[in-house]
This record gives structure tokens, sequence and C-alpha cells, in this order.
DNA sequence: CGGTATCTGTGTATGCCATAAACCGATTAT
DNA sequence: ATAATCGGTTTATGGCATACACAGATACCG
């Protein structure tokens, strides 16, 4: 259970949204929410989510650690703004009129926020609002592509829901196998894998894995070539969106036909 | 990046697959990974994964907390490990013919998991492996769902990838709306928020969440009939599913057609 | 069968980290 | 001017993961 204010809502998200009273008395301060996030988020960015403590984000604002409580409740309600400020959106994106494309820009909007911040994932779930700032900007984005859709709201915001879960997701599976598919995946280990993941056990799987597929491992093939953000899965990424789109589209006529 | 053996393995997968070798000599061993892991679960489930700490694990056990880095490389080994046994798949299960169907009971079954351990959507996501027993399980179940698709095997394992993926997101929406639908949208906070969510800003969301769509708010309804497995969004999870299982119908007539 | 290398569980110790409590000086409302 | 408030600091505390070194148990080797 998280913290909340006497309106119910989490105190992270009234933060946010610069809903908190300011205090009228006392010296004038000499911080402010939105540094201490930043600050915190740069070091995320170089450092990784675990140099993240109280006393690093103070010292290199050049505060002490418990200044920081006089501007955010705790570490919980930090990482929460720090998620929320990582994952926005760019502001005045024009979109696509044809929504199927409009969507899947929005999709890689969200995917690049991940891609830029991806110590993100490494946030426990579960703390996660989606009445923060820029998750509510992302949504009015996500919904405005999908503006065209002869869907009723509701529905929209299912899809939306679907394809930003979809997007994260991906996200996660990529760095995932970024630590595990490029070291594990040098035939040693899948050689030491084949011992237990037996045809018999696993008639299904077991194929696959002997194959070398999973993983989003190719043949090689030619790396290095503006390898910078070449994540391996973007064929998988692609063809899950794919999918959705084309379950939309059936969605689509079906209720078009029953009109 | 993981602890990783000279395989270049993750320490938890070979240790969940009981590939580490095991000591000759020595006095006999008093524990196992298998019991620590369970006796974490324990707790986890009883007292939430916050409570899970080394200390609590081994007293519960009747052991210092140091004997358990005997059996378990550290705390995030132990987590890992967690997860996995945590996300088991029953054993025997009979899939239906068709693999719509299958798909739909299998996605249950994932979705089962993690609700009897939603603690497992506290650990860090990117340290999760593809790799370990039960994903591997649960991995040669799916495609067995789809056996009957004419599709080849790595398509196959793209749509598992997407279902479960789509599945775990669902359940951590649900339990971050639990946390905060419950409390938040109780009109005070909401109206608070319209606030700042104004059609001039959010042209597109600020209308629905006016309606009181979003977070899966009904209009109170009939609840209490047997409300225990009731998360709200029995109806978000199941429309996304049937937009990927409609998308996946599709993709099966182009194939069939391009034949 | 005795010696030795090896392993187990334990006790002790360390260092990091989040955060509580009390304090001083600055600022503003009255 | 005076009092109520607030910002930033200092100091202190408790929890937690984990490194280290030890004492007894066990199995291999000659």
């Amino acid at each position: 259970m998280a913290e909340t204010t006497e309106t119910g809502l989490p105190r992270a998200v009234t933060v946010a949204w610069g809903m908190q009273e300011v205090p009228q008395r006392g010296p004038n301060r000499g911080l402010s929410h939105e540094r201490i996030v930043a600050a915190a988020i740069e070091i995320a960015d170089n450092e990784g989510l675990a140099a993240v403590t109280m006393q690093a984000v103070a010292t290199s604002l050049g505060f002490t650690t418990m200044s920081l409580y006089r501007y955010v409740s705790g570490k919980d309600e930090l990482l929460r703004l720090m998620q929320d400020a990582a994952l926005a959106v760019p502001e005045q994106v024009t979109l696509p009129g044809d929504w199927r494309e409009a969507l899947r820009v929005w999709a890689g909007l969200v995917r690049d926020a991940f891609h830029g911040h991806p110590w993100v994932l490494g946030i426990p779930r579960g703390q996660v609002s989606v009445l923060m700032p820029n998750s509510v900007r992302a949504a009015d984005l996500g919904l405005a592509a999908l503006h065209d859709l002869p869907l009723d709201d509701e529905e929209k915001v299912g899809v939306i829901l679907v394809v930003s879960q979809y997007v994260t997701s991906t996200v996660e599976l990529e760095l995932n196998l970024a630590d595990e598919g490029t070291v594990a995946v040098s035939r040693e280990g899948l050689d030491l894998l084949g011992g237990v993941v037996t045809p018999e056990r696993f008639p299904h799987l077991a194929p696959v894995l002997q194959a070398g597929h999973f993983l989003g491992s190719e043949p090689a093939g030619a790396a290095g070539e503006g390898a910078e953000t070449d994540y391996g899965l973007d064929a998988d990424y692609d063809y899950g969106l794919d999918l959705i789109v084309a379950g939309l589209e059936q969605r689509v006529r079906d209720v078009s036909a029953s009109d």
C-alpha cells in the first residue's frame, strides 16, 4: 500500500503534478523536487539505479542527505518520480494520419523512452501509477493516434494499455537477453542446457532451442554496422506489434459489419 | 550484469537446474536450495516480499543467516530462484484441441501463477532469465498449445512471448490499480485531478477520465458475489487476449493464402 | 587405518543505507 | 516586533547484506 494524501491520491502523484501547497513562511527553498529528480536520473543514467542513494543524490546537488526529505517523502517517492520523469514522451509530436502508422509511431516513442533510461525497468513494479503526468501525457497521445478508429473510448484505452504493456515487456526482454543471450548462447552454455532440456521432457521446445532460434540469436550475420541501437529483437518487436494491429483491424471490421 | 559461471550461464540457472557439482567431502548438508527457496516463498506469500530477508529465511529454517550462503550466492540469486519457483505451471495439463482455446487456457495458467504469488512483480525486472526451469516448462506447454498452427517454430515462440508478456503486464496493472484505484478514484481525487487533466491540455484523455472509464471503475455494480478472484479488469484482460487471437487468425489466413 | 584436504554451519564484524529527532537560523504573517 | 513556520544541518539508530575466520564433521588417499 502506497503512501497517500488526504485526497486518496498517492503523494507522488500530487507532488508530480505540483498539487502540493507551497509553504509561505520560512527561508527560501534551495531545492525543488524537479532538481532532485533530475539529479537522481543523471546518476541512474551514468552509474545505474543501484548508485542512486539519497546520499549520492544529495551530495551531487551540494546538499545534505536529509535535506532531500523536505521535498520528497522517501526513496519510494523519489523512484516513482524518477520513473515518470524518465518516461517522458516528446512534446509537439505530429502523428501520421493513418491510425496504423500513428500507433506504430506512438509505440516507438514509448520504446525510445525506455531505451533512453533502461534502469526504469529496475524499479520494482507494482509501484507504478497511471496517474502520473507523463503517463497521462502518453495516454493522451496514444488516444490521439487512435482518433479515427471507429471504437468507443473505453476500448481505445484498452488498446493503449495493451500496446504500452507490450512495448514495456519487449524492452524488458531485450535487456534480459542482452545480459544473458550474448554470453550464455555462446554454444557452450547451450550444450550444457541440452543435457536437461531434452526432447523427451520438452518435446516442443527442445527442437527450437537446438535450432538456435529463441533468444533471437541470428547466425552471427553482419554485426557492427551502426550497431548502437541494435537490440537484436527488432524483428520480434515488429512481429508482435503487427499482430496487435492485425487484431485491431479485424475488430474494426467486426464493428463495421455489425452496424 | 548478472553473476555467471564459467559456462556463461547465470549461476541461478545452473543452480535451478541442479547442474551444480555436489561437494564430496565435508559434513552432510543440512539444507538445500529447494528448502531455502520454499521457505522464502512462504514468507513472501504471508508477509510480502519486503519481509524476505536472509535473516528471516534462515531463522524460519532454524539456521543462521550465513548458512544460506553455502547454497545461494546472494540475495539476487535467491530472488531469481524464488521467481522461477513461484511461476510454476501445473504438471500434466491437458490442453483443448483448438489452438484458440488452448492458448487461452495457457494464458490463464500463467495468469493464475501470478495471482498466486503477486509479490513476484515486486522483484526488479531485468534480472529474469528465460532459461530457468519453469520458464522452459511454460514455454514448452505454450508451444504445445500452438502445435496445430501452420506457423514455423520461430514465429510460435514470438507468439508465446507476446502472450506471456501481455499476461504479466495485465496482472501488474491489476495490482497497481488495486493499490490505487480503490482509494484514489473515490471521486475526491478525481476531482482534484480534473484541475490539471483539463480538456485543453489533454483533449483526448480528459473526457475519458471524466466519464469514469479508465481504471476499470465500474458503476459500483454488484460487488461481493464470490469476489475472491475478482480483479475488476477481467474484461480488459479478455479484450487484449481476443485482440491477439484475432491477429493470429489473420496471420494464419495470410499464410494459408500465400501457399 | 591415520592423515589431510575439504566442506558445513556459526560467530563476529563491517559498511552501507534509509530515515528519525532535535536544533539553529532565516523568513514571513500579524 | 514577535511568534509561528519552515529549510538545512548534525547526530543517532536500526536493519540488512555480506566478508572473514574458525571448529568440528566427513570422505578420499596413501
